[in-house]
DNA sequence: CTTTCATTTCGGAAATGAACGAAATGTAAT
DNA sequence: ATTACATTTCGTTCATTTCCGAAATGAAAG
């Protein structure tokens, strides 16, 4: 698939979106992410795979758990214009603000094992 | 839908920012985008509309066309900032530069009718 | 080495999207 | 009015996407 089309296609769901503006606060393991949209964990790993796969997000494994960060210096321009476009306020209200009130509460120890 | 998701969704398909970067060029009626992209005229439509729909675009009627602009005027901030991102070079390149090139030559005169 | 547990991969169901041709619409020309 | 024709809408088909639960993976802890 063209590269272009992949970037606008891993950005047109709204869990995704939510997720890189969750990554905008700070990493995230799975299990956090996967409270917070109340999804499948299945369901949360293949969002993560796309935006993986588009360049927007990487992974750390950390322990048992695998954080995932927000991809701030991928080298793509049309990334970068992007991750610009998702600053805009649109992105700081509704659902979006919520979200945001729950990444500052989460904690993977409680969350997961320990 | 979330509207920002539909912003998103709208440009997630190569027809439509094929479709953007042509009217970026220039107005252009249905015949003559069909033309270029040689998709079924319904198809073509359908595409439009979704655009249009999404705020990018909008229609005038011109004798016996519908001619199709760029909404550049449109007061939404994420519309404006996401016609930034089709600012970049990666959409000058290949089947974008080849577009741009036939927007130069069609004619809707010679297409359609007269 | 075996168990535990976070995560990924797989397989399938339901929803959505892209494509077409045929029929409907609406306007311009005869 | 009737015809001609650009465009839209409708109905259908096929591909893709989203979601889940079950099974596989892989690393850490016991």
């Amino acid at each position: 698939m063209d590269n272009q089309v992949k970037l606008f296609k891993a950005l047109s769901d709204q869990s995704r979106l939510r997720i890189l503006k969750m990554l905008e606060i700070r990493a995230l393991c799975v299990c956090e992410i996967r409270e917070i949209l109340d999804l499948a964990t299945s369901t949360v790993s293949q969002h993560l795979a796309i935006l993986r796969n588009a360049g927007f997000i990487y992974d750390i494994k950390d322990a048992k758990w695998v954080v995932y960060h927000l991809n701030r210096q991928n080298a793509d321009e049309v990334v970068q214009s992007l991750f610009r476009v998702l600053q805009d306020k649109a992105f700081s209200k509704g659902i979006y603000r919520e979200d945001a009130a729950q990444v500052r509460e989460v904690n993977r120890n409680k969350l997961c094992g320990l």
